[in-house]
DNA sequence: CTAATTTCAGTTTAACTGATATCA
DNA sequence: CTGATATCAGTTTAACTGAAATTA
């Protein structure tokens, strides 16, 4: 390892002394706390392996059953032509099926397949130790208290956009 | 105006019905909240042809007084490189002074004039009316209780990264 | 020499747009 | 015809990286 070794000083990930004024806004608040939540979930699944949406799509499919790939994109939110590399990918694993809708040839139905119901269980296990760790400044009530917080913020929000 | 025509149906931001087991995962909520409160003060900010950053930056300056663009940087969490374009804008608006310091001469020391005081007061009054829409849902002790619980998880993890 | 500063130029990535071909 | 569907190709944007030039 030779290298050139000019300054590798500065990364510097800028860390945060914000203005007073500042500090308790809840959009910053909220800016800050997704992005942690983001960081955390995405590094825990990038270590299976997998992504966000391979979560989302295969929760979807093993609780509400199958469904078109439109259908699914209004059902998790994830816009149909993203949708596109994300079933070639959990397809290509074997986790789902794409196959033509006899009913309406436009279709495809995308189903879960047995292996795709594993996956989803290795996911959910690790996904829900990754929300414990990001909840872990709280106890059981304060979890429940900002779950319902969250929950009611978003629900006056009809139809956002996307954002797993 | 006459345009194509061609379809015109499909741009369609997908709505969400996730699944059970998804929808309240902490980590989800966070996001879709953090981005609803993302553009909501984006685009009100943008009314007011302003930017997160500028009031961010207008705000360290007000209330800790003048810095080198690293030090703003520290202060905000806004990286350096981006603090440049920043600066260019709000020194053209002429509510920053950038003078180089004597003391170092590696430094420019950045100060927020009159008219920038009044930029503050101004954006600060949008903001403030902004995260109060953005809180409609709640009363005064549930926005407390939701600031609160958004602190605290901030603070568990150091040094996070930006995102106002 | 190392380290900090400003600046520029570039990458990465999720989110989003637009259009095309196919079919109801 | 309109409208839905799957797919592809592309844009936008914040966040981030790397490095050069200057000075401590």
């Amino acid at each position: 390892m030779i290298g050139v070794m000019t300054t590798a000083s500065d990364p510097m990930p800028p860390a945060t002394d914000p203005p007073e004024r500042i500090r308790r806004v809840p959009s910053r608040l909220l800016g800050l706390a997704a992005a942690q939540a983001d960081r955390l979930i995405t590094a825990g699944l990038a270590g299976a392996k997998a992504h966000r949406w391979h979560y989302t799509v295969l929760a979807s499919l093993g609780d509400d059953g199958p469904a078109s790939q439109a259908g699914l994109s209004r059902r998790t939110g994830i816009w149909r032509s993203d949708l596109v590399a994300v079933l070639n990918e959990l397809e290509a694993g074997g986790y789902v099926l794409r196959a033509p809708d006899p009913a309406d040839r436009r279709r495809n139905v995308i189903t879960i397949t047995e292996p795709g119901r594993g996956r989803l269980t290795e996911l959910d296990t690790l996904v829900t130790a990754l929300q414990d760790r990001l909840m872990a400044p709280f106890d059981a009530r304060e979890r429940e208290q900002l779950v319902d917080l969250l929950a009611r913020l978003v629900e006056g929000f009809p139809a956002g956009g996307c954002e797993q």
